[in-house]
RNA sequence: GUGGCCGUAGCUCAAUGGCAGAGCACUGGAUUGUGGCUCCAGUGGUUGGGGGUUCGAAUCCCCUCGGUCACCCCA
């Protein structure tokens, strides 16, 4: 037999009571702050079919997918986040009346490389809001998010606030669609963080045929070395110039391969051109970050320059003055038109909250708009929406560099003990009346000495002790000794019975006494 | 995914090529129905795992697993 105990899976943890009652604190905090706002809680399931966060989700989710397939030959996945599976949930069974405001909490997982702060699994708790569009809606959100912090007493976080839709009409006004555009806006934030070089450079592997087209052409100038030719004969016209050459040069390729290519090529002119004129405003857009004033008015500069609809820019400016309205001020809220997040799915409005003490991983929240996302998902409507996430292992974290506290209420503990075990029956007859009388009664079963039992729960805190032994049978009596100060008194259990079916007087006497005052505000604080 | 550091008793750590140890914790006793202090005794280790070098490896080398830090990315 093996002998060699089973390890815990990589990236996942097991918490113990202490780490799972403050876990399970900040996101009941958190849920609270949701309902007050109108939400309500959505249960989605933990297993998805792969293709539901395969479909728009992004590389950067796709490549950290937890995917295998079931005894059913099932394409399956542990859900990387909840969005997906809410917007799922939603198309599957459409509210009746919009908007739909929920919450939801729970397991997510990503396959990463582990480190403090990052795990294979983890807790997020977020909302999602389907319906409205508009400034609005995007600044409550993110109010939000930032109110359920301040709520958990935090102070050091920071919202970085962006508009993902400048891009687009760039994009849509350059007509670039499809795969460029994607690429492009995967580019936004390579080129806030590394800088437009190695957003080029990237894109000159991926695709070096047009890219290079673009730069021999020269962006200034594009030409389309076909003109209006069509289809057919500007592959006439190649094939011809080709058979000039001489076909020797082909090599291994068709006539028809190479000549498809060259067409192709050839006509890449405007494109790369196109291309070329979206890396400048990207690389120029990702430089714009700082307080929302500033960024706003570069931001239009960059966009009258461009000749680019500022619709989008509008509604962000609408969105930090209502922001300011809730009480958000500018001190906390910070624009990065850079900003585009991992997930494809974000269309509009997007933000990060981060925590300046948490090192690496300082990312708390994240969310944006996603209009598109219902449709995408196989609605034959489209639905605007939007939400956001919170990572709860990092406000844990966020929590304990602030030094701040999670507060657990809980009943009062009272550890029961038969003095012998003649008297174990009459022992849990008290337990129970302990708890019908709304108290945590923890009988002593070890069997072991009474001073054992006494000794244990001194060194768990226990602040009243019960002990029940021959004396206190015969004569329907409980010893209650207070651990702090070593009194003891000796209480009729009737009046106990009595005190859990409403009492006063003596009982409520007695079950204060056990109570050391009302119920233990247990301070939960890992240091 | 790339690079660095770490892994010895439940916990914190010592032992740098020569008998695997200490403190705390835990269990029992001194004290038969009364804790915290004190004293005595005890349990607990394939030194993360595997292989190699060596008369001899916790120690040196290789592989691997796990943790962690910085990148990358994200919650």
């Amino acid at each position: 037999m093996e002998r060699r105990p089973v390890e815990r899976v990589r990236g996942t943890q097991d918490s113990w009571p202490h780490d799972a009652q403050r876990l399970d604190a900040v996101r009941r905090h958190l849920e609270a702050t949701f309902a007050s706002f109108g939400y309500r809680r959505i249960d989605v399931p933990v297993l998805e079919p792969a293709e539901l966060h395969l479909r728009k989700s992004g590389l950067e989710i796709v490549s950290k997918l937890y995917g295998f397939d079931d005894l059913g030959g099932r394409r399956l996945c542990l859900r990387p986040e909840l969005t997906a599976s809410v917007v799922r949930a939603y198309v599957a069974q459409p509210a009746p009346r919009l908007p739909v405001k929920v919450f939801s909490s729970g397991p997510v997982f990503r396959y990463e490389r582990p480190s403090r702060g990052r795990y294979r699994q983890f807790t997020q708790s977020g909302v999602e809001l389907i319906g409205p569009e508009g400034a609005l809606a995007d600044a409550e959100v993110v109010f939000l998010a930032m109110h359920a912090l301040e709520r958990l007493g935090l102070r050091d976080y920071r919202v970085t606030i962006g508009h993902i839709g400048i891009v687009g009409e760039l994009l849509a006004g350059l007509g670039l669609t499809g795969r460029w555009a994607t690429l492009l806006m995967e580019s936004l934030e390579e080129a806030r963080r590394h800088g437009l070089e190695a957003v080029k450079t990237r894109l000159r592997e991926l695709d070096p045929e047009l890219f290079d087209a673009g730069e021999s052409t020269g962006a200034t100038e594009p030409v389309d070395r076909l003109g209006g030719l069509g289809e057919t004969e500007a592959r006439a016209v190649v094939a011809s110039l080709l058979a000039e050459l001489g076909a020797d040069a082909l090599g291994r390729r068709s006539l028809d391969e190479v000549v498809e290519r060259m067409v192709r090529k050839l006509r890449a002119g405007p494109n790369a051109r196109a291309v070329e004129r979206a890396l400048a405003f990207i690389g120029r857009l990702g430089a714009l970050h700082g307080a929302p004033g500033d960024v706003l008015r570069r931001g239009r500069e960059l966009l009258r320059e461009f000749d680019v609809d500022d619709a989008p820019l509008r509604q962000l400016e609408e969105s930090v003055a209502l922001l300011e309205c809730m009480g958000a001020g500018a001190a906390r809220v910070q624009l990065d038109l850079g900003l585009s997040r991992g997930l494809q799915y974000y269309t509009g409005m997007v933000f990060e909250i981060d925590h300046a003490g948490l090192g690496a991983e300082s990312q708390l929240c994240g969310g944006g708009r996603y209009d598109d996302l219902i449709r995408a998902l196989g609605a034959r409507y489209s639905t605007p929406a939007l939400g956001f996430a919170f990572g709860v292992e990092r406000v844990l974290l966020a929590l304990d560099a602030e030094a701040r506290d999670v507060v657990v209420e809980r009943a009062a503990d009272v550890f029961v003990v038969p003095a012998s075990a003649p008297h174990e029956a009459y022992a849990i007859r008290v337990a129970q009346a302990l708890r019908h009388a709304a108290l945590c009664a923890h009988l002593e079963v070890g069997r072991r000495p009474l001073r054992a039992s006494l000794a244990y729960a001194g060194r768990e805190g226990f602040a009243q002790v019960v002990v029940v032994g021959e004396t206190e049978e015969r004569e329907g009596t409980i010893r209650v000794r207070d651990m702090a100060t070593g009194e003891e008194h000796t209480v009729p259990l009737a009046i106990i019975v009595a005190g859990a079916s409403g009492a006063s007087g003596a009982a409520g006497d007695a079950l204060g006494l056990l109570r050391g005052n009302g119920a233990i505000h247990e301070t939960v604080h890992e240091r």
